[in-house]
DNA sequence: ACTGAAAAATTCGGGGG
DNA sequence: CCCCCGAATTTTTCAGT
């Protein structure tokens, strides 16, 4: 994990269809270069994979929410792989504090969403909050030091 | 937006590398046909873009954390474009409840996630929750029915 | 939306620092 | 080991239909 390499991180997180070619401009390397140092991290785990983000409220699943689960032992949605599959889950968080778990869902109402809750009750007792909206959606792994917090890396 | 849409936005949540070439093989279309649908997609704001996913543990960023902000009215994080631009926050959405933000933030150890809290607290109270795993760490937008909530949707 | 040709990118093999 | 070069293959793009 050199320089090189996350200059690669950067400029494939910011656009993941970019050409090895371009890239190899970017970088200033050879294209066979560029697609080694890629696959190596593909292959170590680095990089887990390439997506395509979708403007969720233009395809319909305009409602999003946060839920907080306290669930009953082991009736945990955690302990049920079935939960992980159902469209409407985004996210899951296994967490500290009185929850096991935060789920981030999305619905295409309202309506929608209350039939989520009332399929998640089994589970346990689940605590909503709704996302009225989303200043940040998505932030890229930076260089920056993760020990470090220099107001430097704020301005 | 039809089935074949539909199609192409699975297969680019699923791989957003995938050639032009190979699409058009996998939706049974021409590659020029692919690459004006695809070109739609991105100009009408259905694909926000194309992101590589960067596994964090592995470059440093082994600390994860949900941070609920009860701001102090005018110095609310909401209100400081700065912050969504710290290495460190990586998602930020304005809540219903008694918090008005919800921040996921990763850091690298817990003594730079507590200068983290540190810097956070005055723009409010930060209430923080430890992620222990993600369980679900993405979930792509699927063709399902926003509105229903079918268990065969679920099997 | 398809065809077909030109331009560009990817992927090999082989060799150098 | 990592990188570059250059040729063969594949992909992208653009025209016309």
């Amino acid at each position: 994990m050199d320089s090189t390499d996350w200059a690669l991180l950067t400029e494939l997180q910011a656009d993941a269809r970019l050409s090895y070619s371009e890239l190899s401009r970017r970088v200033h390397l050879s294209p066979p270069a560029v697609a080694e140092r890629v696959r190596r991290l593909e292959q170590t785990g680095v990089i887990t994979g390439y997506h395509a983000h979708v403007d969720r409220a233009k395809t319909g699943w305009s409602v999003l929410a946060m839920i907080r689960m306290s669930c009953y032992g082991p009736r945990c949605v955690l302990r049920d792989p079935q939960v992980a599959q159902w469209p409407e889950i985004l996210e899951i968080y296994r967490i500290t504090g009185d929850a096991c778990s935060l789920l981030k869902v999305a619905a295409g109402s309202m309506d929608a969403f209350e039939r989520v809750i009332d399929q998640l009750a089994p589970y346990g007792r689940p605590s909503s909050t709704m996302v009225l909206s989303t200043p940040l959606n998505w932030r890229p792994v930076t260089s920056a030091d993760p020990e470090s917090l220099d107001t430097i890396e704020h301005e």
